[in-house]
DNA sequence: AAACAATAATAACTATACTTACTATTTTAA
DNA sequence: TTAAAATAGTAAGTATAGTTATTATTGTTT
């Protein structure tokens, strides 16, 4: 079997294509943020006063990355940090107010460029696709 | 919907998955190759004297990730740079003695580990994966 | 309580991955 | 044939993505 052929190519090309389709949609919008940091926004929203390592383990990144991408965030101002009052190490992350309007205004976004990620399947065969790939994650 | 049950991040899940796994085998067989080095080096075999760009075409990257990528390939010893005499501007790529004993060495490991990537899903269903991904990536 | 292990974050380092700009060259076109 | 456009590679800058080590702090165990 050529590489190209191979599954580990055929996934990088996918994420290539996937953060690709992300940042031209997000361009067009004049928006500046990466599928990284919309993630973690999610993720952060999703749980207020998570800490960093919370929000690693939510999206499935190491602590180290995660802190690079809440910098860029916090520096956006669209997350603030607090050191814990129950544990001293730990930062809880907050979305702003202005984090909070990013968030909806880019949410509907997201949701619709899902769709072109995948273009060129049948609404079944999209389906099918997320099927597999949500099996393959779980038994990771 | 939900982040986490989109395509980009099944995706980007995957993709990590996939490094991860080929990582931990090369790792395991005590060899010092990342997937874009071996890539790469499977198109320079593929096509000796192929230039650098023309590798960067061959995988799907960017130049200047590729310059890089064959920046620590040749520092390793296994390729070596010479400028094209057609063409001064390029560097045709061609793997080494060392480079070649490499390959032929990993080529295996590599092939082997695919199975892996997708562990969790029946032939069949690793079938459609592929299938269905490179109908995507046809389409871009 | 003191010693120890465990944890959260950061720092430092390596390797992608991409964009824009720049230099050197080559090709095309006026 | 010379000016303009295109191309190959590199440089610089930003953003992941991960490993290992270090620091600060917390939890556990003697």
């Amino acid at each position: 079997m050529h590489a190209k052929s191979m599954a580990g190519h055929l996934i990088r090309r996918l994420q290539q294509r996937s953060t690709h389709v992300f940042s031209k949609h997000m361009q067009a919008a004049g928006i500046d943020l990466t599928s990284v940091q919309f993630a973690a926004l999610d993720a952060i929203i999703a749980e207020p006063g998570i800490d960093q390592a919370g929000v690693a383990a939510a999206i499935a990144y190491d602590r180290a990355t995660i802190g690079g991408v809440i910098d860029r965030l916090e520096h956006k101002g669209l997350v603030a940090r607090t050191v814990a009052k129950h544990d001293r190490r730990a930062r809880e992350v907050r979305v702003t107010e202005q984090g909070q309007a990013m968030f909806d205004n880019v949410l509907p976004i997201v949701r619709e460029l899902q769709d072109d990620v995948l273009d060129g399947l049948s609404v079944d065969e999209k389906h099918q696709f997320k099927r597999l790939a949500q099996i393959v994650l779980q038994n990771a």
